[in-house]
RNA sequence: CGCGGGGUGGAGCAGUCUGGUAGCUCGUCAGGCUCAUAACCUGAAGGCCGCGGGUUCAAAUCCCGCCCCCGCAACCA
């Protein structure tokens, strides 16, 4: 039995509305899945929502509501933005599944039966607005508090702290003899440079008191536990980790075949939580080095430049988007107008732009004056069956791993190779030319093998698409494959797959071009 | 001396590691074609590759110095 490639988002904060960025990395991890599985692997694709935490206590007081009932309304909207983004994963972790609370005190408590955890004191000042502890740090020029922080009063609390301090130079050895941990590389050099300042035990409760809207700690009732451990542990829990088992090689099969992860998180995220918090939790626990993720640190979506803020307002709608446009132009879009790992500005016009031009009038229109021609001159029907040209393929495949806006710009300029093909050899000519019979059915069947071959290599960015391109081909129409990712595999991307004989469909518009002019603020 | 990213024709980017005629997409202009979704194809204009030094036969690319922009508190991918 292969091992399952598996791989995980960053699951979301219930705490608002989906907007670009989320959407963004879901899908990213969704291309990465569907090309994997495209490849014939096995996938386990876990993605998910982060639901207890201050904020979400406080929004839900606000709102009037249980805390459980409002983040099941919110969760509401990102399992159905998924659904419409064709975002298909294996695994749902929502934290306040019984499974993961069970899990996470589990670990906790052997964590502190190992003395991993401790009790101390905190004293200090306290901003009773913001609800935590300040430092020097939070000290304006004249040395005190900032009115941002409201009331400040000198407070001592307990609470329990998890021993991070203590496997430093473990991770930054680990970190070291490993480079290719973080992709892209800049993103581990600044992680190698945080880990070197790290001092300091990690907090990891809060009192009642305070939240109550958490996972309570198993050797203290009057604590709940506080982000880290409740949120990253999602990532084990919901794939039948046990807790109670010290020794990695002893957990079930059905764990160990599917860790380590490849966890794809955003940029934000990786310093300290997942860079420095998870591997130290995952190392504590007993995992060894060679069981330590990956990370793909992807970038951000900015306005015209600006950091996207729910403060500013200037947050993109991805429901909205794919109600106007569709779920396959907003993938393409965010596929193709980003380096996987750099930020990108969000352009409502450039999607539209490149929709037009790579998809309808490259990819679309290809299709559409393929299948004319087939049928008008051979009634759909092939006949010239030969040797043909493919995309440089293991580029291709390397790109799809880490670069997709490359993978997508090496298919094109391969459609576009096409375009000029049809130009070149002029098939309208060649069709009242009788000594020119055997050029045309060699032309037509090298337009549709390549359409066929195209399909296969943008489904998993394009899946709707890559179906319609095969239902228009005619082509692996059994009912059984219907609408079906399993239709599709790379190994079958080879040239000469369709046989001589084969009658194509009729031509229907692929992509209709986007011809609505853009909102005028836009 | 904080850390990291970036500054390339009108716009957005690639190229920098591994020096060697400056490339792609969009836009603009001119032409061609008619199978096609007013699409497709060809050609042209447009760049002191942030600034100043240095190394070299040769620098966007290597070295040194400087300037400017963006992240590194919160909402948050």
């Amino acid at each position: 039995m292969p091992k399952p490639f598996y791989l995980t988002t960053a699951i979301d904060y219930t705490n608002g509305a989906p907007h670009i960025g989320h959407a963004y990395e879901k899908v990213l991890a969704d291309v990465i899945a569907r090309y994997h599985r495209l490849k014939g692997e096995e996938v386990c694709f876990l993605t998910g929502v982060d639901q207890h935490g201050q904020k979400v206590q406080q929004s839900a007081e606000k709102a009037g509501v249980a805390p459980q009932q409002f983040v099941d309304e919110i969760t509401a909207k990102f399992v159905v933005l998924w659904e419409k983004l064709d975002v298909r994963y294996d695994i749902w972790a929502a934290t306040t599944d019984l499974r993961h609370k069970q899990c996470v005190q589990g670990m906790l408590q052997r964590l502190f039966d190992e003395n991993q955890i401790y009790r101390d004191k905190q004293e200090g000042y306290y901003s009773i607005r913001q609800e935590q502890f300040l430092t020097d740090k939070e000290r304006g020029a004249d040395g005190e508090f900032g009115p941002e922080w409201g009331e400040v009063e000198h407070r001592t609390e307990e609470n329990y702290y998890f021993r991070l301090a203590q496997h430093k130079e473990w991770l930054l050895d680990y970190l070291r003899k490993n480079p290719a941990c973080v992709t892209p590389d800049f993103r581990q050099t600044e992680l190698i440079n945080a880990v070197e300042k790290l001092s300091g035990d990690l907090c990891i409760s809060r009192p009642k008191s305070r939240l109550s809207w958490g996972i309570e700690l198993p050797f203290d009732r009057d604590y709940v536990n506080y982000v880290w451990f409740d949120a990253l542990t999602n990532y084990i829990s919901f794939i039948g980790y046990d807790p109670a088992i010290s020794a990695f090689s002893l957990q079930s099969s059905s764990f160990q075949e599917k860790w380590p992860a490849l966890h794809i998180i955003g940029k934000d995220i990786l310093i300290p939580a997942h860079g420095i918090y998870w591997p130290i939790m995952l190392h504590a626990l007993g995992f060894p080095d060679e069981q330590m993720p990956n990370f793909l640190v992807h970038g951000w979506w900015n306005m015209s430049g600006a950091k996207m803020s729910k403060s500013l307002g200037n947050v993109v709608d991805p429901n909205e988007l794919a109600d106007k446009y569709g779920a396959e132009a907003l993938r393409h879009y965010l596929m193709a107008d980003i380096v996987t790992g750099k930020d990108s500005d969000f352009s409502e016009d450039r999607l539209v732009s490149r929709f037009n031009a790579e998809l309808a009038n490259s990819l679309g229109n290809l299709l559409n004056r393929t299948l004319s021609m087939t049928q008008r001159y051979r009634e759909g029907k092939l006949s010239g069956r030969g040797p043909g040209t493919i995309v440089h393929f293991s580029a291709y495949q390397r790109e799809m791993e880490s670069s997709h806006n490359a993978a997508l710009e090496r298919v094109n300029s391969y459609i576009t190779g096409w375009n000029q093909e049809i130009d070149v050899k002029k098939p309208w000519a060649l069709a009242k030319d009788e000594s020119a019979t055997a050029e045309l059915d060699s032309l037509l069947y090298r337009l549709s093998e390549s359409l066929r071959i195209v399909a296969i290599l943008i489904s998993p960015v394009l899946p709707q698409a890559a179906h319609g391109i095969f239902d228009q081909l005619n082509w692996k129409m059994e009912t059984a494959l219907a609408g079906k990712e399993e239709r599709f595999s790379l190994a079958e991307a080879e040239w000469g797959r369709l046989p001589d004989g084969h009658v194509v469909g009729k031509p229907t518009p692929l992509f209709p071009r986007i011809e609505a002019p853009p909102a005028p603020w836009k």
